[in-house]
DNA sequence: TATTGTTATACTCTATAACTATA
DNA sequence: TATAGTTATAGAGTATAACAATA
């Protein structure tokens, strides 16, 4: 359970004035990295993957959606899809359903296993959230979301991509 | 040339309040890593990728350091840096030279090419800085800096750790 | 003929461990 | 016997393309 691989990764950035910590590209690389790898130990607590996490989460937010049409939201592709959600299956958190309109497709839903556990990873990622942002004021902290969405819409990803429909064909991360 | 693998990452994050966006481990993530992602893109215009130019700039640090030096500052296992550095010397890029003292040892050196490469690419990662920055004002810019130092500090990797010596057994990123 | 989901496969990447040459 | 570097290899992860069922 060790590997480690980015597809761009940053590990060194350029640097700007005296040392790497004067950059804000490679200090965001760096935290950012980290804070994902945190977390998929926040998640891997509770024997989740954050793709399985991913896909729970998203199956709460459109019950009853296609497992094609989840895979397209998350730019999973679709023999992705298959080995997630058979995971996902096999532990008793989501259960594929037959549409009667379309018997080629399956609609996904969570168990009641699921919705507990996804209810769980997200407290533990609220314990997590506030690790991150210990130390700062509640002002101090709205400064720095506020920085991070100008940041990103400079790097074309708005912050508020997640909640409904992917953004064309970004960066996938599965 | 598309692959998108993390080995602990993120998609999707707690949300304290409304949206993914409130939420700085999410926003964190996302940010950081399509950082790394578009670094990657911007060494790659100059046939580098972010390992390669990790390695080139951490000769240029320490010129003359023994490929296992390099590579235990970096996090790179030994059967790794030998790939990397046949990539880089097959480009006359850094030279292998053996070491009178202990023959077993090769200390590496950038070339000519090497060192004119590796500016090319600090100076394009600076312009990566700019775009990133873009609208931010200086003092914006250095409590950002601030903000995420102090953020690093949380989670436990001081953005101090790269120009001299790593720290311990970190995630790596290779 | 097109589409949803599945399976099979080929590819890449990484790290472990065996090996060499020196010490 | 131990160490620097190398090579070989096995494992995981991903995506492409063939396939089955249904439309």
């Amino acid at each position: 359970m060790d590997k480690f691989s980015l597809d761009g990764n940053p590990s060194l950035h350029g640097t700007s004035e005296a040392g790497p910590g004067n950059s804000v590209g490679f200090s965001l690389s760096q935290v950012g990295v980290e804070t994902a790898r945190q977390f998929g130990e926040v998640v891997g607590a509770l024997d989740l993957e954050p793709r399985h996490f991913a896909v729970l989460h998203a199956v709460h937010r459109h019950e009853g959606q296609s497992q094609q049409s989840i895979g397209d939201q998350l730019v999973i592709p679709a023999s992705t899809m298959v080995a997630i959600v058979d995971h996902l299956e096999g532990n008793g958190l989501l259960e594929r359903r037959h549409q009667s309109s379309d018997r080629r497709t399956r609609t996904l839903h969570l168990t009641t296993h699921g919705e507990t556990l996804l209810t769980e990873a997200l407290a533990a990622a609220m314990v997590q959230e506030g690790r991150i942002c210990a130390g700062l004021e509640p002002r101090e902290r709205a400064q720095l979301l506020a920085l991070l969405r100008r940041v990103s819409a400079n790097l074309g990803v708005p912050l508020s991509a997640l909640p409904d429909r992917g953004s064309g064909d970004r960066p996938q991360q599965f």
